[in-house]
DNA sequence: CATAGTCACGAAACCGGTTGCACGATCCGT
DNA sequence: ACGGATCGTGCAACCGGTTTCGTGACTATG
């Protein structure tokens, strides 16, 4: 026996029940139901514990009760800033409410989201997990098994936050037509992510209801260097502004622009997705806000009101709106587009109709 | 009795030891110490273990053993794409050597940050603490109860890695000198980053020792907005250059100075540090890269090798040199700096030979 | 062929909590 | 004054593993 305790000196409840003259059954119950007891008892073991230092060994409690007091945060990429700002509201939040949060990072991978939903299954009393890669079946032998809180994927019968960003885009859409462009591109994410998905289909109808030219690309994975890479077809197709999957994408496609020398709005108009980096680029991203943190915070919510009350509202969708900043403009006149250099001063067009009114910066 | 175990239908040590016809003992032992068993009944037991989807609990095990198979990282923000970066590299080693990650975001605060090793102290055999904002006494008490490795923070008798950018900042001074700037000035981060004086020393020595008048601002948090604000004063003081503490800042800069109509390297160079965001930027940053990946990879394995073995090597340094990119270039002439158009193609000059070999601490 | 030494395995204690049940004390009604 | 609730607390089982110790069988030795 005797596996040395990793925290020597840390009481236990045994101790504190020595010390305080009753049972460890009673000082148990004077942390989790102390209605049950006298309060002179409750205030007695709670002073000892607290002269000793005591505090509840949360592995125990976890083996008891079948509570671990945590939950998993399972995400394709911690890296991507979308992501990154996810975890961060889903974090506090968590934390706020009194669990511990552990991280899994899938690379982008079904197999290592597969295998952490495994690995962490007993750790944790749930999971959220972000823009899963896997296919459903597999994702709901998991549901099956723990309380399961997906973003961003539409699945019949699972809790699940959608950032909602149809409206966003189709307000974009409409910007851009009522600027004036008529061929536009969208440089689209992975097959697998319904955020694509449904962001594609925006666009093909807003572009189709507006007699716009739609060309669509797709990167594998949403990255700078895709981004970059699009910006040559996307201009050999004779578009003048492109709506991108995401920020980052967008930002790449920016720079590859002005590697050609366009600039941005005066040449090429631009709109990102995410509102996450889009204020620090230059010019700052006309953007459709997905309030990641908001989401990450609503999924916490869920999934933790779902371990004691039966599992809440299943389709929670959140609505991200366009937020107008420097990288949308009047189009080009046309091929005068190259080293055409007015700093493009013009009010952008009285678009109040089809469009909100938040119109930040 | 009968708290509900969360999953049902998961089979215990004791359904496979009742089918495999042995005690829970043999059981236990087939897979943590096959050796002591004879191999036909470890076969036995897997294959049967193996039939029955077994899989150790991975929280009794931690309770009996107090062992926990986690470690924990805590850093001040994840969404600083520094820490971001960092996290992915100790998250994906700290997988593959077989542990899982709790994630705890201490928005900056010491509050937070003594709060959350605290509560996750139990749960994990150890601890990753990255740029910590805490003072140097309270770091020891928790590194007394669990082994813990630093980031970023030289506190003697603690295992910690250090990514030494004072080479890398050291060039970087001596590019700009080389390229003829005269003032520069250096924006600054949190006082309590280590990181943070590390870089303003370099600058401070190397900057001497070019005859450059150096400007100093300090961040409170290190942001793009912050990085923003500072270039008024930086351009007051008449510098043509800018360090910044890093990346993020660096980035706020060239928009504060791009919402001045000056271009980034013609009229002005600028140099962050991290590169992590560099590359993406527009033109993209000469940087110090701080090898973020790296640093999260070594100081998991310094804390997983000092699990078992005696705590390992303390001080380890990784050095971060400059990567030059297109934000630097030679200075503007005197008194035309503004609306100067020239793409400044000149090739960076030699800086070899001025570089110091080696300033450590 | 008796005895000591190995070896593979099982019984049971233990990690640090939680909780069903029993028991004794107090309180109440009649 | 007595019987039955009610209440506060302790006993002991339990969560699902690990590990010490002991035992019986088998082997080696004299």
């Amino acid at each position: 026996m005797a596996r040395r305790q990793a925290d020597p000196d840390r009481p236990t409840i045994s101790r504190v029940a020595a010390e305080a003259g009753v049972s460890r059954a009673t000082v148990s119950r004077s942390f989790t139901h102390p209605d049950l007891l006298l309060p002179a008892t409750v205030a007695k073991v709670r002073e000892v514990a607290e002269r000793l230092g005591y505090v509840p060994n949360q592995v125990a409690q976890a083996l008891s009760t079948g509570k671990a007091g945590n939950i998993a945060l399972i995400v394709p990429d911690i890296a991507n800033p979308f992501f990154s700002a996810l975890m961060r509201g889903a974090q506090a939040q968590a934390y706020r409410r009194g669990y511990a949060t552990f991280l899994g990072d899938t690379d982008e991978t079904e197999e290592l989201e597969d295998l952490l939903l495994g690995k962490l299954a007993v750790q944790v009393d749930g999971f959220v997990l972000a823009s899963p890669r896997q296919d459903e079946k597999r994702i709901r032998v998991h549901a099956a098994r723990r309380p399961l809180v997906v973003i961003n994927r539409d699945l019949e019968g699972i809790p699940r936050v959608l950032v909602d960003t149809t409206v966003g885009f189709a307000q974009a859409v409409n910007l851009l037509a009522d600027y004036g462009h008529r061929t536009i591109a969208y440089v689209g994410g992975p097959k697998s992510s319904w955020s694509n998905q449904q962001r594609v289909r925006a666009v093909e109808e807003t572009a189709a209801a507006r007699g716009l030219k739609l060309v669509r690309l797709d990167a594998v994975r949403p990255s700078h260097e895709a981004g970059r890479d699009a910006v040559e077809k996307v201009l050999r197709c004779g578009a003048t502004a492109a709506l991108a999957v995401d920020d980052v994408v967008a930002q790449g496609l920016m720079a590859g622009l002005a590697d050609r020398g366009l600039s941005v709005p005066a040449d090429f108009s631009l709109v990102g997705c995410d509102n996450v980096i889009a204020a620090t680029t230059y010019p700052p991203l006309t953007t459709i806000d997905a309030l990641c943190a908001e989401a990450g915070r609503t999924a916490v919510d869920l999934l933790i009101d779902g371990l004691s009350a039966e599992p809440p509202s299943e389709r929670n969708v959140i609505r991200g709106e366009l937020t107008i900043r420097a990288s949308t403009g009047p189009a080009p006149e046309r091929h005068a587009a190259k080293k055409h250099r007015s700093p493009a001063k013009s009010e952008p067009p009285d678009v109040s109709p089809s469009l909100p009114n938040r119109t930040e910066r």
